[in-house]
RNA sequence: GGGGAUGUGGCGGAACUGGUAGACGCGCGGGUCUCAAAAACCCGUUACCUCGCGGUAGUGUGGGUUCGAUUCCCACCAUCCCCACCA
C-alpha cells in the first residue's frame, strides 16, 4: 500500500479487478432476491455531461448497496440511438447517422467505464440497431391486430426545424420540445396513431398505487395531463330542423335550464355547412376565416379576449323546450368534447364574461343552500360550486335537488328521453407516434393498391434502414429511396410501396429496460419469464423532465405488453426518483457574450478585459458556456472525488451548485481516509476483543451508530448526503481516537480491535459512493476478496447503545439546563435527578410546579406558575 | 385561473413519528509543526449584549393548537415548476 492517494494509479487498477472477477454480471436466480435500479438512458450526443454523471452516481451508489446486502443486482447502461442531431450531422458533414452514432457511443462507452460504474456491460443496448428496432416494429403489428394501432387523417403539430410531426406531449405549450424557439403549426397529414385513450382510465386510476413510490409532483403532473372529466352529451335539435342535432358537452347538466345559447368551435361542422350551402352572413364568413387564419399561440396572447358572432341559427333545450341562439366563439375549441358547448352564463366564469360582452340573458338556476335570497335576483358573479352547497330553483320539476343529486337524476332523465348519455372526456390524445424523418425505425406496412394497408409479415422482420440514404434533399430521404419504397404486396403479390414514415423515437425507450433483461432474444422482444424476474424496475432514476413524455409513454406501453401476454402487471416503476439538474453561474461579457469559467479571469473576460457580469445559476448547457467537464474533473480529481462531491452537496433530487472549493473539499476528504488507514493498515492484526478502555469503547460505540445511520440513509432515503456526513463524523472519531492513543506502540490489542472495527467498516461504507479508493484501502488491509462483492457491516444494537444520556431540561418549554443520567433510568429517576439538580433548582426559584413532562430518553419539560 | 413544490447562518445543507435548531462540509479566524510557505493536525465560527460566567432574539410574514412547533392547522408574502378559454 502506498503512502499517498493518488487517483489515477488506483481507479483504472480497481476497474480491471472487477471486470475480471466479472462482479457486475448477473444472472437469473430464483433463490435470491433481485434488485432492478435503471438510470435513464442516455442518448448518443457524443460526451457525457455531468447530469450524466449525476444520474449514474445515485443508481450506481444504490446499486452497489443492494450489492452488498445480498440483492441479485440487474444494473444495465444503453443508448437511445434514433433522433434527430445524428441526421443533422449527416446533413451538415455529409456523415452516416449510423457512423456517426456509433462512434458517439463509442466515446462515450469508455467514459463510463473510466468512471467505473457497475453496469453490466453485457446488457448493453443501441436502440438503432436492427436486433433492437424489430421488436418496435413487432410490436406495432401486434397493436395493429388487436386495433390499437390506427392511422387517420388528422390536424398534427408540426415543427418547421424538425421538419416532422410532433406528439402533443412534445409540442408544448405550442412550442417544439427540442427547439423552444420554434412554435409548432398545425398540418393535416395522414398519421398513425396509438389509441392511448383505451388506457386512459388505467393510466390515471393506477396513479394512486404508485402514491409514495412516485414523487407527488410527477404524479400531479400526470393527472393534469391525463385531464379526465366526467359529464355529460346532451343533444340540442335546431329549430325548424329537427333532424339536425347539436352535440354538446358539459359537466353540469344540472344547469340545463340556465343554458342561454349553444356556442360551436369556428372549426364545427355546422359552420363549415353553412358556409357551403351559403347561408352563413358576411359576418360570421369572415370571423370563422380570420380564427383560421390566427395560429394558437396568437390566440393566447391576445389576451384571450373572448369574441363570438352569431350563426342565425336556433337550437331547442331538450329539457325546457326553449330556443336559444347558435352562436360561435373563439373560445370553444374543436377537439375537446363535441366541439360544442351550452353557455350558461350563472354558473360559468367564461360563460358570464360572454354574456356580459354581448348582453345576452343571464338565467340563474341554482342558488346557495337555504338562502332566502329572491330567485330573480340579478346575479353579480356567476355560482360555480359544483357541491352540497347548491340547490335547483327555476328548473321545473328537478327543483330542490342538490348539485350533485341533480347530475345523477337529470342525467338518467337524458338516458331515458334518449337525447343524452353520460361521457368522460379525457385531455389526453391519442399518441400521433409517424415521423417524417429518415433516423428512425421504420413502420413495417405496406401500402397497396388492392389490399389496402397490410402489414410486413413477422418472418419478414426486420424492415431495416438503408444504409445509403441521401440526406441533402428537400424531401423525406426515406420516401426518395425507390429500392426501399418499391416492394410487393406480401397479399397479393402485386407491386406496393413501404411506408416510409418512421417511429418517434419514444418508442424505443418506452420498453427499453425489459429487452436489458433478455437483451439477445431472437424470437421475442424478451422471455416473459425472465422479464417476470427481474422486472418491475424496483428503482428509476431520471430527470423530471420526463414527467409527462417518456413516464407515460412507458406506463402506457407496459399495460399493452400486459394485454399482450408478455407481463403479469402494469405498472412498470416502482420507485421513482427524479434527480436534480448540476448547475453553474453563467458568466457574460458585453463583448463576447457567454463566457466558459475558465475564460473569466479575476472576473475580467479573458479575451478582452472587459468586466465580466455574474448572471444566474442555471443549469449547465453548451449554449450558456456553464458547463464542467467531466473528463477534466476525473483527470484531476478521480473518478471518486467527482462522485463524492455530488452525492453529499445535496439531496439527489434537489439541484445542485458545482462549487470547485467544495470538490477540493471531498477529495481533501478522501485523502484524508488514505492516511489513517495507511497509519494503521498493518498494525491491526493480533487484536483481541477483550477489556476495552472507555474511549475503545466509544469509538465501537460510534461505528456501530454509524452502520445503522448510513444503512437507514441510503435504503430507507436515499439521502446518500446524511450517510457521507456520517462517515466523515466517524472518520474524526477515528482521528480523536488515534489522537488520544499519542503513538502506535501504546495502542493495546483491545484499542486495535477497535480500531480495526471502526476502520474497516469506514472502508466498507465508502464502496457505494467511492468504489475504487475502498477497493484499494480493502486490499491494503490485506484482503483478497472483492470488497464490491462483499457483505455489508452489520450493526450491534448492544454497542451501539450509550450507557449515559444527556437530558436536555426545559422549564415552560425553555431551555434551561442538561442532567446526565444513565440510559436505563425511569421515569420517575430522572425526574427525581432532574428536580435535584443545582441549576434546574436555581431557577425554579420559588415558583410552584405545575406538573413535570418526561419524554423518554429525550427530554424533561417542568411546568412552573 | 387550477395544481404541485420550496423558503433554516456568509454559502451547500442537517434536525428520525412535535422534544437540545444549525450535524457534516465549504468559506473565514486562530493555534501547532516549519528558517519560511504549502500540506497536515488541533481549536473556534447564527446574531446581539458580556472580559468571562451567562443572557436575549432567532428556521419567509402574521395568527392558532400544544407543557413544548423548523415540524401540525389557518391566512399571507416570495421564488420555481406543470397545466391552462378543456365546457
Amino acid at each position: 500500500m502506498k503512502e499517498k492517494y493518488f487517483p489515477a494509479e488506483i481507479e483504472e487498477k480497481q476497474q480491471q479487478r472487477w471486470a475480471e472477477a466479472k462482479v457486475f454480471e448477473v444472472t437469473e436466480d430464483p433463490a435470491r432476491k433481485k434488485f432492478y435500479c435503471l438510470e435513464m438512458l442516455p442518448y448518443p450526443s457524443g460526451r457525457i455531461h455531468m447530469g450524466h454523471v449525476r444520474n449514474y452516481s445515485i443508481g450506481d451508489a444504490l446499486s452497489h448497496y443492494q450489492r452488498m446486502n445480498g440483492f441479485n443486482v440487474l444494473h444495465p447502461m444503453g443508448w437511445d440511438a434514433f433522433g434527430m442531431p445524428a441526421e443533422n450531422a449527416a446533413i451538415k458533414h455529409n456523415a452516416r447517422p449510423d457512423q456517426w452514432t456509433f462512434e458517439n457511443i463509442a466515446a462515450m462507452r469508455a467514459q463510463l467505464k473510466r468512471i467505473g460504474f457497475s453496469y453490466d456491460w453485457r446488457r448493453e443496448i443501441a436502440s438503432c440497431t436492427p436486433e433492437y428496432y424489430r421488436w418496435n416494429q413487432w410490436f406495432f403489428i401486434q397493436m395493429w391486430r388487436r386495433g390499437l394501432l390506427y392511422r387517420k387523417n388528422a390536424t398534427v403539430n408540426w415543427c418547421v426545424k424538425c421538419n416532422t410531426s410532433l406528439a402533443n406531449e412534445q409540442a408544448e405549450g405550442g412550442f417544439c420540445w427540442r427547439h423552444e424557439d420554434t412554435p409548432v403549426v398545425q398540418m393535416e397529414l395522414e398519421q398513425w396513431f396509438i389509441r392511448v385513450t383505451n388506457y386512459a382510465d388505467e393510466l390515471l386510476d393506477e396513479l394512486d398505487n404508485l402514491e409514495g413510490g412516485w414523487p407527488e409532483r410527477v404524479l400531479a403532473m400526470q393527472r393534469n395531463w391525463i385531464g379526465r372529466s366526467q359529464g355529460a352529451e346532451v343533444e340540442f335539435a335546431i329549430a325548424g330542423n329537427e333532424s339536425e342535432k347539436i352535440r354538446i358537452f358539459t359537466t353540469r347538466i344540472d344547469t340545463i335550464y340556465g343554458a342561454n345559447a349553444v356556442i360551436v368551435a369556428p372549426e364545427h361542422e355546422l359552420i363549415e355547412e353553412l358556409i357551403a350551402s351559403g347561408q352563413a352572413s358576411d359576418g360570421l364568413k369572415s370571423f370563422v376565416e380570420k380564427q383560421s387564419e390566427i395560429s394558437r399561440e396568437e390566440r393566447l396572447a391576445e389576451g384571450a379576449e373572448k369574441q363570438g358572432v352569431p350563426t342565425g341559427l336556433f337550437a331547442v333545450n331538450p329539457f325546457s323546450g326553449d330556443e336559444l341562439p347558435v352562436w360561435t366563439a373563439n373560445f370553444v375549441l374543436t377537439g375537446y368534447g363535441t366541439g360544442a358547448i351550452m353557455a350558461v352564463p350563472a354558473h360559468d366564469e367564461r360563460d358570464f364574461e360572454f354574456a356580459r360582452k354581448y348582453g345576452l340573458p343571464i338565467p340563474r338556476v341554482i342558488k346557495v343552500a337555504g338562502s332566502d335570497e329572491p330567485d330573480d335576483a340579478p346575479v353579480e358573479a356567476p355560482f360555480t360550486a359544483k357541491d352540497e352547497s347548491g340547490v335547483l330553483i327555476n328548473s321545473a320539476q328537478f327543483n330542490g335537488l342538490t348539485v350533485p343529486e341533480a347530475i345523477k337524476i337529470m342525467t338518467e332523465y337524458a338516458v331515458q328521453r334518449g337525447f343524452g348519455r353520460p361521457q368522460t372526456n379525457f385531455r389526453i390524445r391519442d399518441w400521433g407516434v409517424s415521423r417524417q424523418r429518415a433516423w428512425g425505425t421504420p413502420i413495417p406496412f405496406i401500402h397497396c393498391p388492392k389490399c389496402g394497408i397490410v402489414p410486413v409479415p413477422e418472418d419478414q422482420l426486420p424492415v431495416t434502414l438503408p444504409a445509403d440514404l441521401n440526406f441533402n434533399t428537400q424531401g423525406a430521404p426515406l420516401a426518395e429511396h425507390a429500392s426501399f419504397v418499391n416492394t410487393t404486396c406480401p397479399n397479393c403479390g402485386g407491386a406496393a410501396q413501404r411506408d416510409t414514415d418512421t417511429m418517434d423515437t419514444f418508442v424505443d425507450s418506452s420498453w427499453y429496460y425489459f429487452r436489458y433483461c433478455d437483451p439477445h432474444n431472437d424470437e421475442l422482444p424478451f422471455d416473459p419469464e425472465i422479464a417476470a424476474y427481474w422486472a418491475p424496475v424496483d428503482q428509476y432514476i431520471g430527470g423530471i423532465e420526463h414527467a409527462v413524455l417518456h413516464l407515460i409513454y412507458t406506463r402506457l406501453w407496459t399495460k399493452i405488453m400486459r394485454d399482450l401476454g408478455l407481463l403479469s402487471f402494469g405498472e412498470p416503476v416502482r420507485k421513482l426518483l427524479t434527480q436534480g439538474m448540476v448547475c453553474l453561474a453563467t458568466n457574460r461579457c458585453e463583448e463576447h457574450e457567454w463566457l466558459s469559467p475558465n475564460e473569466v479571469i479575476d472576473g475580467k473576460c479573458k479575451f478582452c478585459e472587459r468586466p465580466v457580469t455574474i448572471g444566474r445559476v442555471e443549469k449547465m448547457s453548451k449554449s450558456k458556456k456553464n458547463t464542467i467537464d467531466p473528463d477534466e474533473m476525473i483527470r484531476e480529481f478521480g473518478s471518486d472525488t467527482v462522485r463524492l462531491f455530488m452525492l453529499f452537496a445535496a439531496p439527489p433530487e434537489k439541484d445542485l451548485e458545482w462549487d470547485d472549493s467544495a470538490v477540493e473539499g471531498a477529495s481533501r476528504y478522501l485523502a484524508r481516509v488514505w492516511r489513517i488507514v495507511y497509519k494503521w493498515h498493518d498494525k491491526l492484526s493480533n487484536a483481541a476483543e477483550g477489556e476495552a478502555s472507555p474511549a475503545a469503547r466509544a469509538l465501537r460505540r460510534k461505528t456501530h451508530q454509524t452502520i445503522r445511520r448510513v444503512s437507514h440513509d441510503i435504503a430507507d432515503r436515499m439521502n446518500f448526503n446524511t450517510a457521507i456526513a456520517a462517515l466523515m463524523e466517524l472518520t474524526n472519531e477515528i482521528y480523536a481516537f488515534d489522537n488520544s492513543l499519542k503513538d502506535v506502540s501504546n495502542a493495546t490489542s483491545s484499542d486495535r480491535f477497535a480500531l480495526r472495527e471502526a476502520i474497516e467498516s469506514l472502508v466498507k461504507m465508502l464502496a457505494p459512493f467511492t468504489p475504487h479508493i475502498a477497493e484499494e484501502l480493502w486490499q491494503g488491509l490485506g484482503h483478497n476478496e472483492i470488497l464490491v462483492a462483499s457483505p455489508w457491516p452489520q450493526f450491534s444494537e448492544a454497542l451501539a447503545k450509550e450507557d449515559e444520556l444527556e437530558i436536555p431540561v426545559q422549564i415552560n418549554g425553555k431551555m434551561a439546563a442538561r442532567v446526565v443520567v444513565a440510559a436505563e433510568a425511569s421515569n420517575a429517576a430522572l425526574e427525581q435527578a432532574v428536580l435535584n439538580d443545582d441549576r434546574v433548582k436555581a431557577k425554579i426559584g420559588g415558583k410552584q410546579i405545575a406538573k413535570v413532562i418526561v419524554v423518554p430518553k429525550r427530554l424533561v419539560n417542568v411546568v412552573v406558575k
